[in-house]
DNA sequence: CTGCCCCTGTAA
DNA sequence: TTACAGGGGCAG
């Protein structure tokens, strides 16, 4: 489940331990992890070449070399990229000057980690939309687009062309803090819903970026202490932290949705 | 817009 | 043993 939140903190994390080191060699465990590429070609491409620095955009983890090439990892569903040396959900290891190794995992296997040019990387970026946390997500333009948009709020939050970096959890967490069913049309929300989703997705995600960088960088204890609990998300049957009335589950767009048909209209 | 697919661990 | 979870890409 890692979306904004869990992706910057990672990315934080992999940023300290590998910015300004030099990839010495690419191994790839298993040759699915960079499909439709091969290994090769990410040996060739990425080997060899300095780290210039670390980036997150909307969900995907952006590690700039020298020379043109930037390697563009997804995390998909359960996906980590650390340092915590190779286990059996490893995919892909980078082996670092000063001997360290950056580590890619992905036990369901979605996940993906191949070097793009800078054409490629640009077409991969193209659809995704705002940075929430940044100044050029505005209520206006979000508002706008809002209104014109016929689509489930759920299913609107999820689109990454719309708001980058939301998934499935944090979508179900923003519309929960916003009083808002997830069923509803975007362009039928009230004057100020809208405005309220905005502002209810920079919250959450804050406050979700704030726990990941603590639960992602601080071994053993510190990590369930600081882990973000969710509200509606993954809580089917359990009462509702605002009203007590049970959590209900649907299905939108294959995919379950959690919410509190009492808090949210 | 819906549905299938990728892939595999885990829950039923 | 089978169903399900899940982000995103793509076909229909």
């Amino acid at each position: 489940m890692p979306e904004l939140p869990e992706v910057e903190a990672v990315v934080a994390r992999a940023r300290r331990a590998a910015k300004g080191r030099t990839i010495r060699k690419i191994e790839v465990l298993r040759a699915s992890a960079v499909r439709p590429q091969t290994a090769a070609l990410v040996a060739r491409r990425a080997g060899n070449r300095r780290i210039e620095n670390i980036e997150r955009r909307g969900k995907n983890i952006l590690i700039r070399l020298a020379g043109g090439y930037t390697i563009r990892i997804h995390l998909k569903l359960n996906g980590d990229l650390h340092t915590d040396g190779v286990n059996w959900s490893s995919r892909v290891i980078f082996h670092l000057s000063g001997g360290r190794q950056l580590v890619f995992d992905e036990p369901r296997a979605l996940g993906t980690v191949n070097v793009l040019d800078e054409k490629q990387l640009a077409a991969a970026l193209a659809g995704i939309g705002p940075e929430p946390l940044s100044r050029e997500f505005r209520a206006e333009d979000f508002v706008e687009a809002a209104g014109k948009s016929r689509l489930a709020a759920k299913l609107f939050l999820m689109d990454q062309k719309r708001v980058a970096g939301l998934g499935n959890v944090y979508a179900a967490e923003a519309l929960f803090r916003a009083r808002i069913h997830p069923g509803r049309r975007m362009n039928e929300l009230g004057a100020g819903e809208a405005g309220e989703l905005y502002g209810a997705i920079r919250e959450v995600l804050r406050e979700a970026v704030k726990s990941a960088k603590i639960a992602y960088n601080h071994p053993g204890g510190h990590k369930e202490a600081a882990r973000f609990k969710p509200s509606v998300y993954g809580r089917e049957g359990e009462p509702c932290v605002r009203c007590g009335s049970r959590i209900r589950r649907i299905q939108q767009g294959g995919r379950s949705t959690y919410f509190c048909a009492h808090c949210q209209r």
